[in-house]
DNA sequence: TTTCTGTTTCTTATCGATAAAAACAACTTG
DNA sequence: CAAGTTGTTTTTATCGATAAGAAACAGAAA
C-alpha cells in the first residue's frame, strides 16, 4: 500500500511550528495549516488526530488549543518524501545519461525498481508515460527496449523539428497585428537583451528562456502535434544541457544572438523572411546538439 | 492477479489444430508447439497438462499421442481468452465512439473501471498509454480530460500527415532501384488490383490494406516520428471505419483507384511526380475523414 | 551433437488495499 | 448572509502480493 510519509513529514513540521506557540493558546484552522504545511486538508486532519491522540492539542468545539510543548519523542523518524513520480523521473534520466543503458538493450523494470527503491508499479507507470518520447518501446508482455538517444534519434527529431518550426514561424509572421503573440514576442526580446547583458553571470538561465521562446512560436501554429513534439525537444534539451556543460557560455551567447535575429525576422511579418530566420537558427541548433552527442566524432 | 487468458487462448488454438490430426498419431514436441502457438513453452506445458487431464492426449514416455478428436465442449469460452488490456482498449473505444464523452470532459477512471469491470489500475495503465494519441490529457493528481475527437483534432492531424507523407513519398521515389521497398510496392499494387476485382465481396478488407500501404511509404522516410504519427492515424481509422459504414463500398473503391495512381506516381521515381500523387490522395483522404465526422455539417 | 523434457528462476500483468488529494456539503460565526 | 470552517464522500497515486508467463539451465534421449 501507499506509504504515509507525507503524513509523517507534515506532522513533524507541524510539531516544530507548535514549539513556538504558547501553551493554552488557540492554534489556526485546518485550511490554515494545510496551506502552512503544504499538504491537503485530509493530511492535516490525520495529523491533527495524531496530535490529539498524544495529548499535545485539545479540540474544544471548533477551537483547538495547545496543551503542552511537543518533545522530540513525539516526532516520527525522518523519512524521504518527494512524489514518487518525480523521483523516478530524475533517477531514470540520470541513469540514461550516465549511459547505463546501451541502445537496443532490454530494460529490466524490476531491476530498476530495486535500484531506485520504488515499487515496480511506479516504474511501469513512468515507463508507460515516458515511451511517449520515442526513446523507449513497449514490447507486449515482454518488457521494454531502450532505443537509445542515438545520433539517428537526434537526426530524426531534428528533421521533424525543422518542418514544424518552419511552418510555425511562417504562420507566426502572418498573425494579425492585434494577436497577443506579438506582445509575447516583444517581451521575449526584452528578456533576451537582458540576459545578453548579464550573460557572464546568468548564462545558465538561457535554457529555460529557450524553451519558452520556441514554445511561443509553436503555439502560433495552433497544432497540438507541434506542441507535443516540443515537449520531447524540451525534455531532451533539459537533460542534455544539464549533462553537457562544455562551452555552455559561448553556446548560449551565440544562441541569444541568433534568437534576436530570428525575432527580428518574425517581426518583419513577412512569412518568407521569417522562414529564412527560422532556417538559419535551426541549422546551428542542429549542429550544436549533434556535436554534443557522445557518438559524434 | 493475472488472468490465464494466454493459456486459454493457446489451448483453444491447439485444439483447433489437433482436429486435423489423425487419432493415435504422435503429435509434435513442446518446443514445436511453442513456436506453432506463438507462446512460451511454459504455457505449452500448462496446456498439455489440460489436454492430458481431459484425455485428449496421452503421454507415453516422451511420445505424445492423440487419443480422441477434440469437441467444442473442450474449448474455453472465447470471452476468457483476451487480456485485460485488450478488453479495456475495445470497451474504451466503443465508449468514445458511442459519444459517451463530450470534448473537454473530465474522465472518471474509477467509474470506467466499474463500467468495464476491471481494476482501476488497468484503466490507469491503459489511459497512460492512450494519452500518447493526443485525444486525452493527464492533469497531475486530478485525473484525465478528454480532448475529444473533434474536427480541430482531425484538421491538425491531417496537417501533420500531409507534411510527413509528402516528405516520405518524395524520399520513396528517390530510393535506389535495389531497395526492397520497390518489391513491397509491387506486391501492394497486386493486392490493390485483386481487391478491386473482388470489390463487391471483400471491400471491407480495404482498411487493413490501406494501413499497410501508407506504412510502407512512411517506412521509406526512415523517421520514427513519422511512423508514430501513423500509429495514431491507424488507430483513428481503425475505429472510425468500424463506426462509419455509410458509403463504405464506394469510398473504398474510389480509394483503391487513387492508391493505384499514387503507386504509379511513386514508380515514376521522380520525387516531384510522387509528391503530386501524394498530394492528390491526401486531399481526398482529408475530405473523407472530415465528412464522416459527427460535428461536420 | 542436437533436440527434447523436467526444473528453477525471473519478469510481467493484474489486482486489491490504503494514503493522500480533491470535491462536496453542511454548518458557524462574526 | 458571506466567508471561512469542519465533516463526509469521491477519486487518484502508490504500494505489495501473487498468478501467469517467459527464459535459462541442466540432464536425458535420439
Amino acid at each position: 500500500m501507499k506509504t504515509n510519509s507525507v503524513f509523517k513529514r507534515a506532522t513533524n513540521l507541524w510539531l516544530s511550528r507548535l514549539a513556538q506557540c504558547a501553551i493554552g493558546a488557540p492554534i489556526g484552522s485546518e485550511p490554515y495549516w494545510a496551506r502552512e504545511l503544504g499538504v491537503s486538508r485530509t493530511t492535516v486532519r490525520a495529523a491533527l488526530g495524531a496530535l490529539i491522540a498524544s495529548a499535545i492539542v485539545e479540540s474544544r468545539g471548533r477551537r483547538k488549543v495547545l496543551l503542552r510543548a511537543p518533545t522530540p519523542a513525539d516526532r516520527y523518524p525522518e523519512s524521504e518524501t518527494t512524489q514518487v513520480g518525480d523521483v523516478v523521473e530524475t533517477k531514470f534520466m540520470q541513469w540514461i545519461l550516465r549511459g547505463d543503458c546501451r541502445p537496443g538493450q532490454h530494460i529490466n523494470a524490476l531491476e530498476l525498481a530495486r535500484q531506485f527503491s520504488v515499487s515496480a508499479s511506479a516504474i511501469r507507470d513512468y515507463l508507460n508515460r515516458f515511451s511517449q518520447f520515442g526513446l523507449l518501446e513497449r514490447r507486449p508482455s515482454s518488457g521494454w527496449v531502450f532505443n537509445g538517444f542515438t545520433r539517428e534519434f537526434a537526426e530524426e527529431l531534428f528533421e521533424v523539428r525543422e518542418m514544424f518550426e518552419l511552418r510555425s514561424a511562417q504562420r507566426f509572421a502572418a498573425l494579425p497585428p492585434d494577436d497577443p503573440a506579438w506582445a509575447d514576442l516583444a517581451r521575449l526580446r526584452q528578456e533576451h537583451l537582458l540576459l545578453r547583458d548579464e550573460a557572464e553571470t546568468r548564462f545558465a538561465d538561457f535554457s529555460e528562456l529557450d524553451e519558452r521562446f520556441h514554445r511561443t512560436i509553436y503555439r502560433a501554429a495552433g497544432n497540438r502535434f507541434f506542441l507535443s513534439l516540443h515537449d520531447i525537444i524540451s525534455m531532451i534539451f533539459h537533460y542534455h544541457y544539464q549533462w553537457n556543460k562544455i562551452d555552455e557560455k559561448q553556446r548560449n551567447i551565440a544562441a541569444i544572438g541568433e534568437h534576436l535575429a530570428y525575432i527580428e525576422a518574425l517581426e518583419s511579418r513577412d512569412p518568407n523572411i521569417a522562414g529564412r530566420g527560422c532556417h538559419a537558427h535551426m541549422a546551428t541548433a542542429r549542429l550544436t546538439l549533434l556535436k554534443a552527442m557522445p557518438e559524434f566524432d
